[in-house]
Formats: structure tokens, C-alpha cells, sequence
DNA sequence: TAAAATGCATGT
DNA sequence: CATGCATTTTAC
């Protein structure tokens, strides 16, 4: 008898496993590993996908038939199978939810379209582009002969990451195998699409975006899948794409919070990317111009070696970064004082026009939760108990004086003992406010500005004649021969949010800025030159303040170095979830803390945190999802949102 | 949402 | 303690 395993389309935990079907003489030549089908379960017709052909099942009682085949398109390849399975596993949720995530939804016409054969593999690429770091040819060359090369590549400033990344393409496609790149957002994977188009065979790049027309999107999967793309770029959602014979993976820019899916179970696509090097046993590079905690992590694990320039080469590379005091003398200029420019921001910005270069000003988004620093030193206030952060409680106390308290485990600090420099006073930081484009103009008079954000539209490039550009972190454009200089404002609005990666995510943006201004070009920073972000930014040495970073975390058990996982619900939900939760050992819960109101979310929430050491991370989540079956299957009322590592912990 | 399992009142 | 009918549970 022929039996197809058939991982059903319902949102049940309990029913997170595959189920065993009964394949219908009529429909035999029909059904294929991977294809999608329709099935009788529990009475109702569901949408299900084969993960696999069998000769017999387990199951003691009657199968029932496949209803339907809905198409014969083998969508799931047993390498993605096998990763969304180990996926839902890691985050404590069901493969249903992660296949959600990486099936695009099925479009006939697509379908119809003849496969088409690959393009012949290209030459290996030209080593020359990776010559500036010590082990970059070595890397490129490992690609090419499908050695299972593992990297954290820590991009020069002013780099052509796009074409770098392109050529490590063209290596694995040179070896005879398919590569994945994963990029934050649509403008740069506009750039890398333009670099794979100048460097790989024409028919050989699938380019998913996850905004494409239905048809597209999965038109393009097809062409992966059928393997005549054998390169696949995207946003987060490719990282689960059907890449043949996958022998390379690649994310850019992994600190950039767009990797975050927010849909569940919330896996992070460096880490998707990071277990499905490891499933699949292909080289991986984690690239970027800053370096996160986590990639830190993985270079001192020995799982991946640096591929770094050595410091002579980065100076050469590099623009000259200067930091103002944290009261800086404002310009005396009128015009520039209005826009609250300081005196050395505007003589650099002033001298590159006069130059004929244009200038990068960066200025943050508004609207920054307040959080609570020290007096003095300004550090972030963290909880003596848990190390968590400081925060105003959301109601009075009995005297009715607002007190501070923890954000996580909700103790009142009735003290305050800054670890840093022994402060006893506390203040609330500063909110963020952007400066507007027009007070900037005005300090400049016959400068043209060029805006680039969120709301007025983000610019992919600029030109590279004299112009003020004004753009928010993450939308600035590139320049073409570079910026002459880049202005870094209001950055204790970066420095001061309560959250736990603010230090790393204000190192991100800077160096993001500033690794387009040309080399020798001039970066100004208005931020205490003693703060050790501020120094790393000026040495630009991202990969120590990662280390830092590192040891801090280790230090406050936070992860990457422990794993942690978020519960919030109602407080009753959530007592009914712990006391039904069977913990591995040497597991902390935290909490609860009430939870701000979220739009579409009734009624009052809590949160908890439980915090384990990194190598009882499988249990936990094995644990959460137990959890997660129990109540599905006694048909709890109410869902508790579970989610592991979650990027914002403040 | 169909079939199976279980609950439960009723009659002997 | 069978029997019939309603309700709950299962899920192939």
C-alpha cells in the first residue's frame, strides 16, 4: 500500500506531526514528495503538504484516502522540510506555522509555464575584489570547491558589498551549486540584484520580494525550486527558499531588526540561516559593516573565522571620525544654530560642499521610549536583581509617588548604585526628536537637500555632486564616489534607549552612515567622545565593541550567551501556562510585568521572561510547545504568545 | 465537520 | 445493565 505523510494545514500544537494517508490507485501517478494536497481531517477538507512517500504507516486504524492533489509541484524539497521542521522546534512552534513562511501561496499560471534548463555554470570569479582581506581569495576559492567554509566577514568601509557578495555567488555557481543571499529591505536588494545581473549567467538569479505580485512571487520560487535559478537573493522570507544543491548562504547587515520575522513563531533569519548551514553542510558568511553580539558569538565559538582587513588597510579605507563632548559649543552662525548644528559639524559639512562633495546628515526617527540613565554617567539603569532595565512604573505606589522600577521582573529600585561610576541619581533620557530638512537648508543657503526617510521616501542613490542629504537610519542613499563627510545628530536618543542592544544598534547605524563617505572624508558624531561606543566608532573597530559587548551580555545572562523566551497573555492564561509548564533544570522565570496595551489587543496583559543557560535551549522550547499542545488540545480559550531570543527584551 | 467515544436518562 | 439519544472528543 502506498502512503503519503501529510503535514495538515491547522494551527492545533497538538497536532504539530505529520499524518498518514492512504494514496488512491487514481491519483498514484499523481502524488510526488512535496507536492500539495487536500485531505479529510477530522471531517474537514484542509489543505495539507507531502513531506513524504511511504510504503506503510504506523497508524493501527483505518487511513482514509487523499481527497485531492492539488498540484504535482514538488514545493517542499525534503532540505526545507527538514529545516522548517528543526525551526518550529527551535522556537517553539509547529512546522505549519514556519511552512506558512516558506511556501508562497500557489498560483496556477506560474505552474503552466514549461521549466526552462539551467544556464551553464560561469568561470570562477576574480579573486582581486577580496584581495584587501588576508583570507578573502581562500574563502572565495573554499566556495568554489564546496567546502562547507564558514565565515563572519566584517565589510571595509565604503565597500561594494553588493559585488562582493555577487562574486561569492559566482563561485559557488562556478563549483556546480547554488547559493542564498538574505539582505534587510528592498534597496538593498536592489543593489545586489544589479551586481548579480553585471556577474552571473542571465537565467541563473531568482530575486524574491516579498512585496511582488502573487504570480511573481511565485513564479520566481519556481524557477528555484525547478533549479534553473540556482541563486536565490531576498528578504528574510527567502532564507527558506528551494535552493538546489545549496552549497552557500549569506545574510547581510545580520544586526538590522528587519530580519526579525514578527509573524510566529518569530524566528530571526540569521539564525535560520546559521541551522540551515549546518543541516545542509554548505559554507555560510555572515556580512556586515558592524558585527552583532551573535556573530561575535560564533567567531569565539570556533564556528566561523573573521574575514577581516588588517589595520593598515582599513586606515586607508576609512574617513576620519571625530566625536563633539556632550556639550558641544553650537555653531555661532545664526542659521546653523537654529538647526541646533554644532560648530565642528558645520565647519566639516560647509567645507565638503565648498569641496563638491555631498554630506550625509543623519538624524534618528522620533519617538524613543523613554527610559531612566544614570545622573552622571548616563549609562542605562539596570534592575540590582536581573539586570534588566529601569523603566518608570506604569502606576503610583501607596504614597503616590511614581517610583522606578524593573521592566522585567517589576521590583521597585528604591535605590539606585550606578555599577559604572558609583551615581546615586537617576533621569529619564531624551526622546529623540528629528531636525527638519528646512532648518538644515537654511544653515546651508544655496545647498540642494535631499531628503530620505520613511515617510517622505526612501532615496537609493544620489548623486555625487555638493548636496545636503538628510536621511533617518537604514534609508540612507549611497553617494555616487561617496560622501565628502556625514554629520551623526542627536545620537543620545540612540545611546539612551532602554533596550538591550541600544550600544551595538547605534555602532550599526553609525558605521552604515559612515562607511559611505569616501575614503579620507570626514565623519562627525555629536556624542561623548568617552563613551566606549563613541571610542569604537572612531577607531572603527566594530568587531572589539562586538566582543565587548559579548562579555557584557555573558556577564548579565542575556543572550546570546543564554536563551530566553517571552510569555504574554492574561494573568490567568498565564498562570494556567506555568503551572502546566514542566521546566529543564537551572531555568530563572522573571516577572510578571503588565504589558503596554497593543492596538487590536483587549484586556490587561503580562509578561514573563524565563531565562535558561544556551544548552538547555532545545528543552525549553520542547517544553513551551508541550505546554502549547496541552491547552490546544483541552481547547484553551485563550493563546499565550511564546517567543524565543525575542530582539526587543526592554 | 464526520465519525467515534463517552455520558446519561430511561426502562427492564 | 442494556438501550437509545445527546454531547463531547478525536483528528490518519
Amino acid at each position: 500500500m502506498r502512503v503519503a505523510r501529510v503535514v495538515v494545514d491547522v494551527p492545533l500544537a497538538h497536532l504539530d506531526r505529520p499524518f498518514d494517508y492512504a494514496v488512491p490507485e487514481e491519483l498514484a501517478d499523481q502524488v510526488v514528495a512535496g507536492c500539495r494536497v487536500r485531505v479529510r481531517f477530522a471531517g474537514k477538507l484542509v489543505d495539507g503538504v507531502v513531506v513524504e512517500l511511504a510504503g506503510s504507516s504506523d497508524h493501527t486504524g483505518r487511513l482514509a484516502p487523499l481527497a485531492k492533489i492539488v498540484s504535482s509541484e514538488p514545493v517542499l524539497t525534503p532540505e526545507v522540510a527538514e529545516l522548517t521542521r528543526s525551526v518550529a522546534d527551535r522556537y517553539a512552534g509547529s512546522m505549519t506555522d514556519v511552512l506558512r513562511l516558506a511556501l508562497p501561496p500557489r498560483r496556477g499560471a506560474p505552474e503552466k509555464r514549461p521549466r526552462q534548463d539551467p544556464p551553464p555554470p560561469p568561470p570562477a570569479p576574480d579573486p582581486a575584489g577580496f584581495a584587501r582581506y588576508p583570507t578573502g581569495p581562500l574563502l572565495l576559492s573554499a566556495v568554489a570547491e564546496g567546502h562547507a567554509a564558514r565565515a563572519v566577514w566584517t565589510a571595509l568601509p565604503g565597500e561594494d558589498w553588493p559585488t562582493r557578495l555577487a562574486e561569492l555567488c559566482q563561485a559557488a555557481l562556478s563549483g556546480g551549486r547554488g547559493a542564498l543571499v538574505v539582505v534587510p529591505d528592498g534597496k538593498d536588494l536592489d543593489r545586489l540584484a544589479a551586481a548579480a545581473e553585471r556577474l552571473l549567467p542571465a537565467g541563473s538569479v531568482a530575486v524574491l520580494r516579498a512585496d511582488s505580485a502573487p504570480d511573481t512571487r511565485y513564479g520566481r520560487f519556481l524557477t528555484a525550486s525547478r533549479g534553473t535559478a540556482q541563486v536565490v537573493l531576498g528578504t528574510r522570507g527567502a532564507v527558506f527558499a528551494p535552493v538546489r544543491d545549496l552549497g552557500l548562504v549569506v545574510i547581510w547587515d545580520d544586526g538590522d531588526d528587519l530580519h526579525a520575522e514578527p509573524r510566529a513563531p518569530y524566528p530571526h533569519a540569521r539564525d535560520v540561516l546559521v541551522h540551515r548551514a549546518h543541516l545542509a553542510s554548505c559554507a555560510a558568511v555572515i556580512a556586515a559593516t558592524a558585527r552583532t553580539a551573535e556573530a561575535a558569538l560564533l567567531v569565539e565559538s570556533g564556528w566561523a573565522h573573521e574575514l577581516i582587513a588588517d589595520r593598515g588597510t582599513l586606515r586607508t579605507a576609512a574617513p576620519r571620525v571625530e566625536a563633539l563632548g556632550s556639550d558641544f559649543e553650537l555653531a555661532r552662525d545664526p542659521a546653523a544654530r537654529s538647526a541646533r548644528l554644532p560648530t565642528l559639524g558645520f565647519d566639516v559639512a560647509r567645507r565638503s560642499l565648498q569641496a563638491g562633495r555631498p554630506v550625509l546628515i543623519q538624524v534618528p526617527r522620533s519617538g524613543y521610549v523613554p527610559s531612566l540613565v544614570c545622573d552622571r554617567c548616563r549609562a542605562p539603569a539596570r534592575c540590582a536583581h536581573c539586570a534588566g532595565p529601569l523603566g518608570i512604573a506604569p502606576s503610583p505606589g501607596p504614597n503616590g509617588v511614581r517610583i522606578a522600577a524593573c521592566r522585567w521582573c517589576a521590583r521597585p529600585a528604591a535605590t539606585f548604585d550606578c555599577p559604572h561610576c558609583s551615581g546615586t541619581k537617576l533621569r529619564a533620557a531624551v526622546i529623540g526628536a528629528s531636525r527638519t530638512a528646512e532648518e538644515l537648508g537654511r544653515a546651508f543657503p544655496g545647498a540642494a537637500v535631499r531628503v530620505s526617510g520613511r515617510s517622505s521616501g526612501v532615496l537609493a542613490t544620489v548623486s555625487g555632486d555638493p548636496a545636503i542629504v538628510v536621511a533617518t537610519p537604514g534609508a540612507e542613499p549611497v553617494a555616487e564616489g561617496g560622501y565628502g563627510a556625514a554629520l551623526l545628530l542627536d545620537s543620545w536618543a540612540l545611546l539612551g534607549r532602554a533596550d538591550l542592544r541600544a550600544g551595538e544598534e547605534t555602532m550599526r547605524r553609525w558605521l552604515n552612515a559612515a562607511a559611505l563617505v569616501q575614503a579620507g572624508g570626514r565623519v562627525v558624531v555629536s556624542a561623548d567622545a568617552a563613551h566606549p561606543v563613541v571610542q569604537a566608532l572612531v577607531r572603527w573597530d566594530p568587531a572589539g565593541l562586538a566582543t565587548r559587548e559579548l562579555a557584557d551580555r555573558r556577564e548579565l545572562g542575556f543572550p546570546p550567551v543564554t536563551r530566553m523566551a517571552s510569555l504574554s497573555a492574561s494573568p490567568s492564561a498565564l498562570a494556567e501556562f506555568l503551572d502546566a509548564l514542566r521546566l529543564p533544570g537551572g531555568a530563572d522565570v522573571l516577572g510578571p510585568v503588565p504589558e503596554p496595551p497593543r492596538p487590536g489587543q483587549e484586556g490587561e496583559r503580562e509578561r514573563y521572561l524565563v531565562r535558561i543557560r544556551r544548552s538547555e535551549g532545545a528543552a525549553l522550547a520542547r517544553a513551551l510547545h508541550d505546554v502549547q499542545g496541552v491547552r490546544s488540545a483541552r481547547k484553551a480559550p485563550e493563546h499565550v504568545r511564546v517567543q524565543l531570543d525575542p530582539l526587543e527584551l526592554a
